[in-house]
DNA sequence: ATGTCGTTGATACGTTCGTATCTCAACGGG
DNA sequence: CCCGTTGAGATACGAACGTATCAACGACAT
């Protein structure tokens, strides 16, 4: 209950944290002489990607237990940080919520241009347009969890706008890719390239939320897209 | 090369034309579902009273504000009850939200139902097949904030078993039934219906969340819609 | 040696959550 | 007439929630 440094008496503070220094002075001095001993430096592997990892730990937790298991202090916890730290990154935890998806979103934009571009080189087109279509199948763990928090924050985005917003601005890239994609493979005659990219993308969400589900085997959609391919493009030679 | 009705292998015949059903019993079911497309029977009617009373409010409450806004006071305000009627009629609140969705479920189910039925009659395959896939769409008021609640559902179904069970049990009654009535209303050559109906069923599940979020104009799904329904059925004379 | 600044620790505050408890009115059969 | 059962009101309780507050910390500048 007495200062370390100079032994005197330390005035109680009325709220918060009680203090253990009499003075400034007395703070300084303590720090300095801890410091001049020096020991061999813990050092720290975290640059300072705090935001960055408040919002990996609302991902996990999301996918794992739901998004409304997100509390402030679950998610300290498992970034391993206090929750303080959470409240000082992020203004207000619907702040952080919105700035999770965000950068989920970006993410996932990336990663998927990333897979894809590995493929377009050596690959002809129908190789390419199934992949584009599989990147939003949960074929692995890092997709299926994305999957997961995508669509509880899909859930969550029809009640709150700015969670909306996220998803909405762009104008159907995705739909407009595997138009082309299907242009560029050869569609037989006859066949609406718009209109089947249409249908294909979004069948191929819900086929996804059916894999979440465990409701429908994956060698199954797999066979369902192989026969779709197979019906809009033309036989190769 | 699986049966079109049970999805099982089927064993190649030693003599003749390559079977197409694993068994009489499915060549059966086939030729029935053929003549005379399913829609059984309306059912038990749901129950009335209290316990309907407070589920109506969940899935108002869950369709306008979201499920994590559906607590037990704001329940009860809602139904017009006090706290205490909702904690008698139902043991937990974990309890109400199951029971609630199994109640939208089934009346889900009956009403989809009964409009088809009411179809049946008058109008021809074609008309049927469109009228049961428009079901799955928000087309109405009512249909809106019933999909609005069945995907908040879903989404914390995917870390809740007991809201899993309800979505899961059934094998695919409704790609059975498009199936069916894609063979009623009569397939072009070619066409594998099986694969048909998987495709339209999630797609239009996925075009109903994209007219949820208002990311694609009602017109535009009606459009892709009727391409492919024009692709896989056959000309009418 | 002291000041500044971005960051973090410890704790407090006020609210709301799900649920439990206690109470009473209405009713029906003995 | 008593008494057990059913339905519902009023209130309490402990936990957990989001957020607020302020001292302490460590690096750097002065």
């Amino acid at each position: 209950m007495s200062c370390p440094v100079c032994r005197g008496p330390v005035r109680p503070s009325p709220r918060g944290r009680r203090p253990v220094y009499c003075s400034r002075a007395c703070q300084a001095r303590a720090y300095r002489s801890r410091k001049n001993p020096p020991v061999p430096a813990p050092a720290e592997p975290e640059p300072t990607g705090r935001r960055r990892q408040i919002a990996e730990a609302v991902w996990r937790i999301a996918a794992e237990r739901g998004l409304q298991m997100a509390t402030v202090r679950e998610i300290a916890a498992e970034a391993g940080v206090s929750p303080r730290v959470v409240q000082y990154h992020f203004t207000s935890k619907h702040q952080l919520l919105v700035t999770a998806l965000q950068i989920l979103h970006r993410q996932n934009e990336r990663q998927a241009r990333r897979r894809i571009g590995a493929l377009r080189d050596a690959s002809d087109p129908r190789v390419l347009l199934r992949s584009t279509l599989e990147e939003l199948l949960p074929l692995d763990d890092e997709r299926r969890a994305s999957l997961r928090v995508m669509t509880a924050y899909y859930a969550r985005s029809l009640t709150d706008p700015a969670l909306a917003a996220v998803f909405l601005p762009e104008e159907q890239p995705l739909e407009d890719l595997v138009a082309a994609l299907i242009t560029a493979a050869g569609a037989r005659p006859g066949i609406d390239v718009r209109r089947e990219a249409d249908l294909l993308v979004s069948g191929v969400t819900g086929l996804g939320m059916d894999l979440l589900h465990r409701r429908r085997p994956l060698a199954d959609v797999r066979r369902t897209l192989d026969y779709h391919l197979d019906r809009i493009l033309a036989d190769r030679p």
